[in-house]
DNA sequence: CCATTAACCAACCACTCGGTCGGTAAATCA
DNA sequence: TGATTTACCGACCGAGTGGTTGGTTAATGG
């Protein structure tokens, strides 16, 4: 199956990024030194630069692949037709779904300060894509699928804030993700109180 | 007014620790040198450490004051004789204005790891919180104020998940924040949709 | 005027950091 | 077999880290 690699056989790239990830998150970026993420894969710091440039490409390869996830999902909600209010549903659906597959490396965007060039490069994408759900949320409301009497950026900005806050607490062995997406789903649309008619029965 | 301090005059324990916070959250804890923070304040290392004997003290002193305003909140609210929906209402409002008054503090307590014993510290103060947040939405759902297909625990998180979210981009020039605790309440209570009942008529 | 109090600084220290260099060990391919 | 490819390591480097030491400067109180 797998086409056997030539030369010495070892860790490849991609294991050494997840490790890393871990790492990262557990201790934070700048408190992780690169001698710990050596060590936790058995090798040693020199052996890593060997598959791996610098500390800040690992930053960038874990970001990307968070911040392309999220916008995968944008684009293919986008693309449906239907209701502006049903496509940011979706999007918050699909989010949660995001979050959870990709869990390490959402995380570790979530963190990201803005120190660098690299990072600021992630924040800008972030924030590309904050202006996108505060757009659908305009739309949503305008429509009149969703309450007008918020600003649509600061709704926005909390329902995001819930769906995100997942990294927090969630773990890949705690239930099924997509029974998950369903509760962001259903709290974030519908609200906590229960003293109230269902539209649909 | 203020009684004069003796010696000669300049910065307190204070205004280097607003100075620090400040620094810790723009570019992260441990990418902040004790150097920097002498710095912004115009003073040199060694005067640095003359007010503040490490940079941990300075962290414990941030993450405190944060914690201590989030269990006053708590303590106010549970103090009161109404339904335990309420209660969680209340407590929502109220973590709201911590969040916007001690904003800086709750920032860096939510960024906290856990490297240190006294991170772990502030980690378990979070965790108490948590759980006595969770234990107020169970007696809600107990009592049929708060829609009860939803785990108590779940339903905690993903409602301070989009509390403290408001650090990320709540800013003090922005808005009442008593007006930003009802939008909050509002969303979390009665959600997005619109097209539904409201109780009030 | 002088003791006391407090803010301040230059120089220093042991240690860790991200990253480099030159060379070796183990696999595949021809 | 021998060339090639790839994984690996020990030793090192300059820059910075949190923190210390010993001494100076400016204010207050008696």
């Amino acid at each position: 199956m797998t086409p056997r690699r030539r030369g010495r056989p070892g860790h490849d790239q991609d294991a050494v990024l997840n490790a890393a990830v871990r790492l990262f998150n557990t201790r934070g970026y700048d408190a992780t030194s690169m001698f710990d993420v050596a060590m936790s894969l058995g090798i040693t710091k020199s052996t890593l630069y060997h598959h791996v440039i610098s500390k800040e490409q690992l930053l960038t390869m874990a970001v990307d692949r968070a911040l392309d996830g999220l916008f995968e999902a944008a684009a293919e909600t986008a693309a449906q037709a239907t209701t502006a209010t049903a496509r940011l549903e979706q999007l918050v659906r699909r989010s949660v779904l995001v979050l959870a597959e990709r869990l390490e490396f959402v995380t570790l965007l979530l963190r990201v300060r803005g120190n660098t060039e690299a990072e600021q490069h992630a924040l800008s994408r972030r924030r590309e894509f904050d202006r996108l759900v505060a757009d659908l949320v305009a739309q949503a409301q305008a429509e009149g699928g969703v309450r007008a009497d918020v600003d649509p950026a600061t709704a926005a900005r909390l329902l995001f804030g819930m769906v995100n806050s997942l990294i927090e607490w969630y773990r890949p062995d705690r239930g099924d993700p997509a029974v998950l997406a369903g509760t962001v789903a259903a709290l974030a649309f519908e609200g906590l109180r229960s003293d109230r008619t269902h539209p649909n029965g």
